[in-house]
DNA sequence: GCGTTTGTTATACGCTTGAATAATAGGATG
DNA sequence: CATCCTATTATTCAAGCGTATAACAAACGC
């Protein structure tokens, strides 16, 4: 008897390993970790679960590739949402753009929260938080510099070192606030408060950064 | 034959209770969520898995049963660590306690992460963080109003809310970072940005809170 | 001390998991 | 149009999963 094989298209290996990898954040934002299984994945992409092991030698490099890209996309976003325009005005918009749409979304929390708690177990996750953090790091101080230097204001490399950690801090901690819990803040809220925080911890005159 | 049963003693309700999710915790920190299995977890509380079943209907309920725990731990640590004094002393003392060992503590964070990667999926582990927030915001809430009625400065009960909201994002940012990548920070730098920010954020000259 | 209760062990069940291997077919090359 | 390469499917494997259930023994009342 002859036996009827499901019919495919093969593929290049950079769209194959996006699918895969896109299949994989999927995943995890539906069903955690727990549920990121070889399987649902492969299914999810289409695919039967044995070609997993054609692109990535083990599940946990294919998981490691699926975090690296969620930070990528999470960097590219708010870079260039603080693009053009002044140091003050791409100052404002980097900030927003942290707290608001597309990076305060469920998704993305589940998803970067995933990753997070895999960080003290595997350090090939450490590396790439690690890698991500620098950069974004890199990023809010350069902004900083700028907006400092147009104002004519001068702060040293460490104070301006400084100002980027805590910043860098308030975001990370509204974020989070503004997307576990979204109903618990009105419309704008959350940007108002974060404006008007670095506003005030960069010792800011009220309304210097609207 | 005579079959060898393994002996053991009976304990009471809450204290094998509360060994089962120790050693929830033990093994989510240990080994992540995937790690922490019911084998696993009765092995690590000295038990056989079938136990498990006869204090919790189900495997879920005792891992909400331990995030609750470990959140009302935190609370405690940073509640008591803020007790006594003028209102000042505590109020620093409790941004400080947020941002030092044991709070930052790379296990606490593991658990903290695991947990919160499922509170998109299960409105069980929402309804825990939730009640949680909203309890520590409530804490920071009432240390603030308490702070600036002893300077006799006029705050209106939105301002404060929209303070302590700033505030407790900017201990949480903090608390990650330093978690995170606790080499990139000095001994004291994370607890002086803290203090530093928040005296800023709530507009205060510098060194009012040391 | 004896019987009863029930906390605890032991075992089994059906299912899923990540991984390895063999068989197949798509599609470029000549 | 035949050939070859390899991306992809299909199948298998041992291990581990959460749960259910039955047998056992520890501690307590009497």
């Amino acid at each position: 008897m002859a036996v009827t094989r499901r019919s495919y298209s093969r593929a290049t290996e950079t769209e194959r390993r996006e699918d895969l990898i896109a299949a994989t954040l999927d995943c995890i934002a539906e069903a955690g970790i727990q549920g990121a299984t070889v399987r649902q994945i492969a299914a999810r992409a289409g695919v039967t679960g044995g070609l997993i092991r054609h692109y990535f030698a083990t599940k946990d490099q294919m998981l490691q590739a699926a975090y690296r890209q969620l930070m990528d996309g999470i960097t590219e976003i708010t870079k260039t949402a603080a693009e053009g325009a002044d140091p003050k005005t791409r100052l404002r918009r980097f900030i927003v753009a942290n707290v608001t749409p597309p990076v305060t979304d469920s998704r993305t929390l589940s998803l970067w929260a995933a990753f997070i708690s895999h960080i003290p177990l595997d350090p090939a996750f450490a590396a790439i938080h690690r890698e991500s953090y620098v950069s974004f790091l890199a990023e809010l101080e350069t902004l900083l510099i700028a907006f400092f230097a147009e104002r004519g204001r001068i702060v040293s490399r460490q104070e301006c070192r400084a100002y980027a950690i805590a910043v860098n801090g308030l975001i990370d901690g509204l974020w989070l606030e503004g997307t576990l819990a979204p109903d618990l803040f009105k419309n704008e809220e959350l940007s108002e408060t974060a404006i008007a925080s670095v506003e005030a911890m960069l010792r800011l005159p009220p309304g210097e950064l609207c």
